[in-house]
This record gives structure tokens, sequence and C-alpha cells, in this order.
RNA sequence: GCGCCCGUAGCUCAGUUGGAUAGAGCAACGGAUUUCUAAUCCGUAGGUCGCAGGUUCGAAUCCUGCCGGGCGUGCCA
């Protein structure tokens, strides 16, 4: 079913075409913007009157005449300077909401496109050995929503979760693993040392003096533990490291997870606290080439913060020589656990996400070289300052020099803008990408911008395929920074989830004592999630907004509750029938007539056929907050609605029209909100 | 310094890309309930759309310059 507003859009540039005989001047229909003017106004004509240098109102005129819309509104009307403004005949409007109901496919009267695209989004994109935190909601679910919305439009799309899982990455990974099993080896049942070290760097983080004594006394013992746990003439790890990668395989996730994450943690703040101390730390480096009789190692001394960048070099560059082939294995099973832990978030979070959509930085890995060198070979890429740099036209830096987009590494080590660019390859090459989404936040517009131009650049992205960067601001806390816990980190998405639903289950309590216990665990954890998602949402993704329980678990106003409780009051007045032997079926099944007569029942109903509007408006800016807005009013005229206009008591002559009324409102909120929103409904509050 | 995002009611935010008298919710005030679930509905009040110019029939929206905030700006992602 073609949607209203696109039928009186190409109506009404016709009947102008006709009259102005010129094309290019578009009606320009938009919803009214108060009832008064009607359902629908065409802004187009002040403009088009601009062209003819005529007077508005007399074009407006003249086009109205011409204007055939009988069979859709009452004859229009001309307001303002030029306005031409339309009302929805009431039948033609009952008619539509019959063929709604008609509709086997249950589509609510939404084509598809006419054209399918192949379109990729990526998402999401979490690392490996990390929770996933605040930082990735956005991305998660906004991404999935975008998905969701091109899939129900006809579109083909392949999602894609471009987890970190390679370069730094990856040291920090073996590094964390390697305390794992030192503090295994060492303190037994004891609390491992990183554990302890931990608390103490925080703790002294701020004092000069004493953070440098700590310090010196981990480095001290870092390098008394790596010195027991190498023998000379095998090389690294062979005495602890290297057995206990091997048993890591049989591990259990539950068992190795935690002991990871608080290890990585500490590989991090570690990095982070002793820098600028100034302590170096002896390691060895395989050498390159070396006679049989001779050590393979040579020994070198770097500063203690580049501990983990050193351990990538090492590893990366050597990454399928058998010596390292424990360690491989180790980051893969990581990863694997790391994926199985997002795993279960995205399932909480109701998110369309699968360990087949995953491919990690390391998919690419052997793509890298690829890309840089036709970059060189295409005269794109030159040296500068010791790295490959490619100079897109139209970014410049301070001095008004071009800005480089750096593909490799002074250290010859690849980086994110070489795997972004080995990713865009891989999607239109082999995926067949027509399009590509990339949902990330607004910090990485410039990268993007620049990736764009260089893929095009490079000739790896025609003209016909679009490149977008949908960007979205910060979750800040009520202190209007970047929501943190009160110990300054990264507040766990899980935790934050848990939260949610515990909020969601007091008020559950409250207000439905008596449903069974099962029923109210259920209401909880679709209220409490469903609380999150929709608030986020609801925001311009553009903007930072303030995270707030209580505002999103409210009740009232732009809520998920509130769409939940409306949705809820339907499917009770549906059992309430069935109690009373009202077969609301076979009652909405053989309907051929309605009887729109109350101002709520039509408000409703207009409002109902504009669902595609709304969908429209939130693929085409790839913004969740339109799809929201609509539902939001839609079920604010059905309260309206349902105050004013008894159902299972109203007339005979009524009651079939409202249970119609009831039963499209239940099915578009329920499809706005599960199917589009990946939002549970309920049918009890 | 330069670039990008932003500044809308006391608070939190919309505003479909230039349309008519700028909208919601919260908070405040007043009303509706022996209910098809009050987790609701109706009403009142609240604004120099950061400031100043400009573009035009018409600007919160576009252009210029200020002010304020955030982010980014060559080897992190």
């Amino acid at each position: 079913m073609k949607a209203v507003i696109d039928i009186l859009e190409e109506r009404i540039t016709a009947a102008m075409a006709g009259v102005t005989g010129r094309e290019g001047c578009p009606a320009v229909v938009r919803p009214a913007v108060d009832p008064r003017f009607g359902d629908y106004q065409a802004n187009g004509i002040m403009a088009a009157a601009k062209k003819m240098q005529t007077k508005p109102r007399k074009l407006a005129e003249l086009v109205a005449a011409k204007l055939d819309l009988d069979d859709l509104c009452e004859p229009p009307e001309i307001a303002g300077p030029g306005f031409i403004n339309l009302r929805l005949k009431r039948e033609f409007v009952a008619d539509r909401l019959l063929e709604i109901n008609a509709d086997h496919e249950h589509r609510l009267g939404i084509e598809k496109v006419g054209q399918p695209k192949i379109i990729v989004v990526d998402f999401s994109g979490p690392n490996i050995a990390k929770q996933m935190h605040v930082g990735h909601l956005r991305s998660t679910i906004i991404g999935d929503c975008i998905c969701r919305l091109l899939e129900f439009l006809g579109h083909k799309v392949i999602r894609q979760n471009h987890i970190g899982d390679w370069g730094t990455n990856f040291g920090m990974v073996i590094l964390g693993l390697w305390h794992v099993c030192m503090g295994e080896e060492k303190c037994g049942d004891q609390e491992p040392y990183y554990q302890t070290e931990m608390g103490e760097l925080r703790i002294h983080a701020k004092e000069r003096q004493s953070l440098r004594v700590i310090c010196q006394c981990i480095r001290d013992r870092g390098e008394k533990d790596w010195r027991e746990d190498s023998k000379e003439e095998l090389g690294d790890g062979r005495k602890f490291f290297k057995p206990f990668l091997e048993r890591l395989e049989d591990c259990q996730k539950d068992d190795v997870w935690p002991k990871i994450l608080l290890a990585y943690q500490y590989v991090n703040l570690l990095e982070e606290t002793v820098a600028g101390v100034g302590l170096m730390i002896p390691t060895r480096k395989k050498k390159e080439f070396h006679k049989e009789d001779e050590r393979s190692f040579d020994y070198v001394s770097i500063p203690y913060e580049s501990l983990s960048r050193h351990v990538t070099a090492c590893y990366l560059q050597n990454i399928d020589d058998e010596d390292n082939e424990q360690e491989k294995r180790a980051w893969k099973r990581i990863s694997r656990i790391s994926v199985e832990d997002c795993q279960e978030i995205y399932d909480v979070l109701g998110v369309n996400l699968t360990v087949k959509d995953v491919r990690g930085e390391s998919f690419y890995k052997d793509m890298l070289r690829d890309v840089v060198q036709e970059l060189k070979d295409k005269g794109l890429a030159e040296n500068s300052k010791g790295a490959v740099c490619v100079f897109p036209e139209g970014f410049k830096n301070k001095e008004g020099e071009h800005l480089p987009f750096i593909v490799q590494k002074s250290d010859k080590a690849y980086l994110y803008a070489t795997t972004d660019l080995a990713a865009i390859r891989y999607r239109i090459n082999e995926l067949k990408a027509q399009g590509i989404v990339y949902v990330t936040d607004a910090r990485q517009k410039l990268h993007f911008e620049m990736l764009f131009a260089v893929a095009r650049m490079a000739k790896w992205v025609g003209d016909d395929v679009d490149l977008v960067h949908v960007m979205f601001g910060s979750v800040l806390g009520e202190n209007g920074r970047p929501l943190k816990t009160r110990a300054g980190e990264n507040v766990k998405l899980k935790e934050l989830l848990d939260e949610a639903v515990e909020r969601a289950k007091t008020i559950v309590e409250q207000k439905n004592p008596d449903l069974p216990a099962k029923r109210k665990d259920e209401i909880a954890k679709a209220v409490g999630i469903g609380a999150v998602k929709y608030a986020d949402f609801s925001n311009n993704r553009t903007s930072d907004y303030v995270f707030s329980f209580e505002k999103m678990l409210a009740m009232d106003g732009n809520t998920a509750p509130y769409m939940q409780y409306a949705y809820a009051r339907i499917k009770s007045i549906e059992r309430k029938g069935q109690s009373r032997d009202i077969d609301i079926e076979t009652e909405l099944a053989g309907l051929k007539k309605l009887n729109l007569t109350e101002p709520d029942e039509l408000s409703l109903a207009k409002y109902l056929l504009r669902f595609g509007e709304a969908i429209q408006a939130a693929v085409e800016d790839y913004r969740p907050n339109y799809l929201t807005a609509y539902l939001y009013e839609l079920a604010q005229k059905f309260s309206a609605f349902y105050t004013n206009c008894p159902v299972l008591d109203a007339p005979p002559d009524k009651r079939p029209t409202r249970l119609l009324l009831c039963d499209l409102t239940a099915k578009t909120i329920k499809h706005g909100l599960t199917e589009l929103l990946g939002i549970q409904v309920v049918e009890q509050m």
C-alpha cells in the first residue's frame, strides 16, 4: 500500500507541473503543523511561485483547481501565504484501516522498497578481553535498530561486528595471561599479586614519591618472575607460561574469564601509571637471523610502559612461527570466551548479533600488506616522517598542510586505518555491499571522513556505493561528564542492565504485588531493559544525553514503560472480551465497514496510517528517535481514545470499529517496539 | 590556532533539513477514578530558540562575526 504522503506528493507535484509547465517544483507535502489546518499541508507552492515570478496564492488556486484528490481528501483549502491544506476523508481512512486489517503479511500498510540493496552495517565492535561497558551501548543498539529498519523495508543487511582483537590488543591479552599464569604460580590460594598491586597503584596514583617506589617494586618483581620463567637455552616462558597456555585450552570460561579481566585491567592500569616514571625492564627479542649454534635471542631494555607494545610487536611479526603456537591458540581461546561474554549481553539486550557476524580486526590481518602496497602502486601513499601516509584532498592541519591518513607506522606496524581500508575492500568485493553504514561515536568523525576519501581515491569504492558514518554522542552521568563509576571506571553494561531490571522489579512489586513471581520477573526484565534502550533511542543520536534511571523508568512521558503500559491495556481489553465471550478475531475478520465518528477515533485512525512515514524518516537519517516519537504520539492518542471511548461496552454499531482500532494500535506498538527497536512488550503490567 | 558537534521553558529533551501562533515530559498549580489496568486522562502557567548582524514572502533551522560548552587535530581505536 503506497504511503498517503507519497500519493499526495506525487499528485500535487504533477498538478503543479501541469500548471507551471515546468518540472522540478516539488509539492513538499508534510504533516500539518496544526490540526486546524487539516492532516497534511503542501509547502512547495511558495517556492514554485517564486521561480515562476507569480503570486503564491494565485498559483495555489490554479493548482488546487487542477488537483484530483477526491478519492482521498476533502476539497483542498488554500491558506496563509499559499499553503494547500488537505484533510483526509473518513471513508478513505476507514478503507485503509480495513485494508491493513486484511493484510496477511502483517506489514501494517507499509511497502517494501522497489530496489533492495545489500547493506553492510558495522556496529557494536567491542574489544576483546574486556567486558562491554556503557561506551558500547549506543553503537550496539542503534546499529541493531538500523539493521532491523532496513530489513523491514526489504534490504539485505549484513551485520558486521568489527571487534578489536588485533594489534596492541593482542599483546595486552598475552601479557594479561602471563600475569594470570604467574599469579597462579606465585600466589597459590592467596589474592594474586596483580590484584594487590592494582589496589596499591590506585591508592598512590597521585603521590609522586610513593608511586615511584611502588612502580620500582613491581618492575623488580616482574623482572625476577620473568627471569625465573626463562631458561636461557630455550627461550621465554618455557617453565611456566607455555605449559600454562597449553592447559588454557581445557579451562572453563567461568574459571579463566574473571582472572583475565582482572589481569587485563592490571596491564592497562600499569601502562598508564608507570608512564613517565622512567623505568626500564630487560626483555628479549628474537633475532631475525641467527646461526644454528647461536642463541636466537637478543637482550634489550625497554621502557616498562612499552611492554605490551613490545609483546605485540614480537608476536604479531612472527605469529605463524611455531614457537608462538601456544600464544596464538591462547589468544583465539580468549577471543572466543570474550565473544561469548558479549553474546550474553546481546541476548539480554535483544540485539540480533551472533558469532557469525564477528569479523574482527584479526580477520583482515593478511590483507593489510596488500592494502598498503596497492596504495603505493597507485601513487597515493608516500613516506612521510617514517610512516606511510595518504594525503586526501581537503583535510588540513593547523599549519594548513595536508593531514595524513597513516596506513603504516614507522615501526612498520599497521593500524586501524589500514584494517578499515581492508574491511571496505572486503565488504565491497566479497560481500558485494552497495552501502556500508558505520555506527560509532562522534569522535571518530574525522577518521571516517578520511577513510571514505581514501577508499574512493583508491577506487575501491565506486560512486554508486554509499558510505555513511552514523555517529552518536556520549552517555553522561548526572554531573554532565561521561558516565563513570565513583572509582572513575567505565560502567559495566551488565551491571547497568541488572540495575535497570532491579529497579523495574521494585516498581512492579509496588504496582502489582499480586501477580505470580514469574510474571513479575518477565515484566521487570522487559520494562528495565526496554527503558534503557528506549531512552537511548528517543534522544537525537547526535547529542549527548544524561543517563537517569528515574527518567527512563517513569510511567509518564516518552518512555518504554508508558509504551508498554498502553500495549498492556489493549491486551487487557482483549482478555476481558474473551471472558465475556466476545470473539474478537471473527468480529474483525468479517469487518467490511467502519464507523468512525468520535474525534478521538478519527485522530487515532489517521495516525495509525502514518506508521510508514515514521519508519521512512527514521531510515533516511538513521535516526530511531523519529520512530519513538511516532510511537509515543500513537500511544498518547490511544490513551485519549481509551478514556473517552468505551470498547467492550460500546453500542453494537461502534464496537467492531473500536476493536479494530485497539487491534491495530497494539500491532503497531508491538511491531515498532519488538521488531524495529528490539524491545519486549508484555501482556500485563 | 584550525576543524567538527552543540547551545531551545526552572530541569531533561524533541523540532522530518526554510513554513503558519516553537512542542513534549518532569517539577508547579487546578480538575477527572465505585475504571475495558490511575504505570492513565484533561486543563493552567512557563520562551528574546546563547548574542549581534545578514539572506527572503517566511529563519530555532542557511550565511558572517562574537560568547559559552564538548570533542578532534601524524604514528591509540
